[in-house]
RNA sequence: GUUCGGAUAGUGUAGUGGCCUAUCAUGGAGCCCUGUCGAGGCUCCGACUCGGGUUCAAAUCCCGGUCCGAACGCCA
């Protein structure tokens, strides 16, 4: 608990049963609403964990803090000093009797959004004053979901053996192909953000640690305009020695159970606060092989989809719609793709190369995830980097970490935000980053 | 990038050629009010995206710019 000169106590902390009458208790945070009644005044202060009522009667209390109080600008930072009185008629079934209030530091008027869910406010407005719509209980509770997210995500991947890594954002060349990059300048050369730890991960694999893990920015340069896309996002990444694609498909899905579990059980005021009721997924996923998926499209839509054509987004609702239809599940994947359209690293089938043993965790509103085992004999990488028409020689730094004692590997990277955005039930990814980066939006 | 839609007080909106000195809510200022919890009542404050055009008359119709939204494409 935070102790000092300006607070004692959380709003949530305050007990009336614990705490004796009489004794002083400090709550510091911002002014939420003042109810002026005229005899009677209420001033709701707002912190990090809620709100409580502090309550001023004007025959008992002293005129000029009466007077003070009932003149509070709502959002100005205060620190109120008083006793906790049990009280039927006051939320959460106590009040604060103030002795003291001080003005910590004033705020302008008008707001540039309301705080109190009276008047919504539009994405955009509310991401240029990202500082005011982050004191709303709704926009908070999303981010003090995403903590409870990345916090078991590093605790489930650590109790499994992975090792936190974090590799370069700052790359010399292209990594995967496929996204365009974000060139930078570098001193006196041209480098790029990375888009992904992919090849990092792989070298990694390469030194023995065996099992890695990165929760980091990933930078992608298209000019997509969509409710699910990001320029800059984070992608929670892994990398496996000794272990095929349905290795890493099971710890996904019990990572995404166990993620989904720890939310439950730890953050139930917030999904309380945005009216989520969660179901965890059940394990194991279903696993649905790409020729199925392309069969559910062709036989429940117009749609002529050929062998070897990627998912469209119609294809891939098609799809996600049918599987919970069958299964009442939202989560479920989509495996042994054809290689020719997943990166390079992909892995074929040993009896048959045009499938690789490649995956992609699907929620049925979007793509959550993608992995693959991955090709570790250094001729076959370098024949497929030349097939995909890039150049090997950019690829030293990763092709050579293949050449002295690389092992069998697989891999996947989740995309933070969708697995966010989809938990929670939002409609934009905007609303789950703090300050999202887009095709048009660079500040704040 | 393509297609479609949109831009009105700080915020969210109503308003399809004259009834607009522009609606409502929220907010701000002030007054009244002793139990509010979206408090209530009264008074006041505050806006038509920009440029051009049509018309006796434009928030409203037309053209262009800027900005925004949605779907699709690309992608995770």
């Amino acid at each position: 608990m935070l102790s000092n000169m300006l607070r004692t106590h959380y709003t949530n902390q305050i007990s009336p049963q614990e705490i004796g009458e009489g004794e002083q208790i400090k709550v510091a945070g911002w002014v939420y609403e003042v109810r002026d009644l005229g005899g009677i005044c209420f001033v709701v202060v707002r912190d990090r964990e809620g709100k409580a009522q502090v309550t001023l009667v004007k025959k008992k209390t002293d005129s000029e803090l009466f007077d003070f109080s009932r003149k509070l600008i709502r959002e100005a930072v205060i620190s109120v000093t008083g006793t906790v009185k049990p009280s039927d008629k006051a939320p959460n079934g106590f009040e604060i009797i103030p002795s003291e209030i001080n003005l910590l530091n004033n705020a302008d008027s008008p707001l540039p959004m309301d705080t109190t869910g009276k008047v919504e406010a539009e994405l955009d407005t509310r991401l240029d004053a990202r500082y005011i719509d982050l004191r709303k209980p709704k926009t908070n509770a999303i981010f003090r979901i995403r903590h409870e997210v990345l916090r078991s995500v590093r605790d489930f991947l650590t109790c499994n053996g992975f090792i936190e890594t974090t590799t370069p954002k700052v790359v010399a060349t292209a990594t995967e192909g496929g996204t365009s990059l974000f060139p930078i300048t570098y001193f006196m050369t041209e480098a790029f953000l990375n888009q992904s730890p992919q090849l990092f991960k792989q070298i990694l694999m390469s030194s023995g640690m065996d099992n890695v893990f990165e929760i980091g920015p990933i930078f992608r340069a298209e000019e997509h305009d969509t409710r699910r896309h990001l320029n800059e996002a984070t992608s929670i990444d892994i990398e496996s020695s000794f272990s095929d694609h349905y290795d890493v498909m099971q710890i996904l899905e019990d990572m995404l159970s166990q993620v989904y579990l720890n939310v439950k059980q730890n953050c139930e005021s917030q999904l309380d606060v945005l009216d989520l009721d969660l179901e965890v997924p059940k394990t194991p996923f279903l696993k649905l092989k790409y020729e199925e998926a392309i069969n559910i499209v062709n036989s429940e839509s117009d749609e002529e989809l050929e062998w070897g054509e990627d998912l469209g987004t119609i294809a891939e609702n098609l799809v996600g719609q049918d599987v919970f239809e069958r299964t009442g599940q939202s989560h479920y994947f989509i495996i042994d793709w054809p290689t020719e359209i997943k990166p390079f690293y992909a892995m074929g089938y040993e009896d048959n190369a045009e499938i690789s043993k490649s995956f992609d965790l699907m929620h049925r509103r979007m793509e959550l995830a993608s992995g693959a085992q991955r090709v570790h004999e250094y001729d076959i990488l370098k024949n497929r980097i030349e097939a995909k028409g890039l150049n090997p020689d950019n690829f030293d730094f990763y092709l050579d970490a293949f050449r002295y004692g690389m092992p069998p590997h697989s891999g996947w990277g989740v995309g933070c935000e969708r697995l966010l955005m989809t938990m929670t039930e939002v409609d934009n990814i905007r609303d789950v980053v703090l300050f999202p980066r887009d095709r048009r939006r660079l500040s704040p």
